[in-house]
DNA sequence: GAATTAGGTTTATATTATAAACTACTTTAT
DNA sequence: ATAAAGTAGTTTATAATATAAACCTAATTC
């Protein structure tokens, strides 16, 4: 692509996106709360959060609150560059 | 989706998306240039020149120059206003 | 006149997204 | 005590999408 900066895949999804782009403003978020938020299934949620995990975009943690299991979301540096990395390829096609 | 606003999935493609952005800034554009500009191989600029048609996002005509073909596309109005709708919902994902 | 090039289209395959079904456990009602 | 319902997810199956490879037709070039 000459005139247009290849978008990354892993955050060309709208589902993925929302997750990182709920992860950069927040230390962490709880697998819950980003259901919530985005309004996705639990399904779907639970699947693209493992291929944001796998690539080192964002880290997982699993615990418990009480009695319940809480599965933790965070962003890592590797994440946060990835996704400003993604914005700036974006950019070359809205304008 | 509560804080996200849906993204068109007919825009939310890396080709189709430069085929519209290319689009925006130009009267028209024959095929082999969009090809060139976007670096994308004949038959995947083909089928994503057909679904953006179909949707009436962009008018496609053909005629001969000279003796060889040419495919020209233009955007429509209702491309326009889908490509706008598009980066305005976007942007509740880049802050 | 056979091979190559130009300008595409069609079809097959690989990838992705999504939902439905399932697991494991906890809380509430009977 | 146990059955029913809810919580917090994961796994698996299916539908949709993107992409490339193969193909087609006509025009050049060797």
């Amino acid at each position: 692509m000459s005139d247009f900066k290849d978008l990354d895949p892993l955050l060309h999804s709208q589902l993925r996106l929302a997750v990182m782009s709920l992860l950069m403003g927040v230390q962490s978020a709880e697998f819950v709360y980003i259901k919530e938020k985005t309004g996705a299934t639990a399904g779907n949620l639970s699947v693209q959060i493992d291929k944001l995990s796998n690539a080192g975009y964002i880290g997982v943690s699993k615990s418990f609150k009480g009695k319940k299991p809480v599965t933790s979301c965070s962003i890592t540096k590797k994440g946060i560059e990835a996704f400003e990395s993604y914005v700036n390829s974006l950019k070359t096609y809205l304008k």
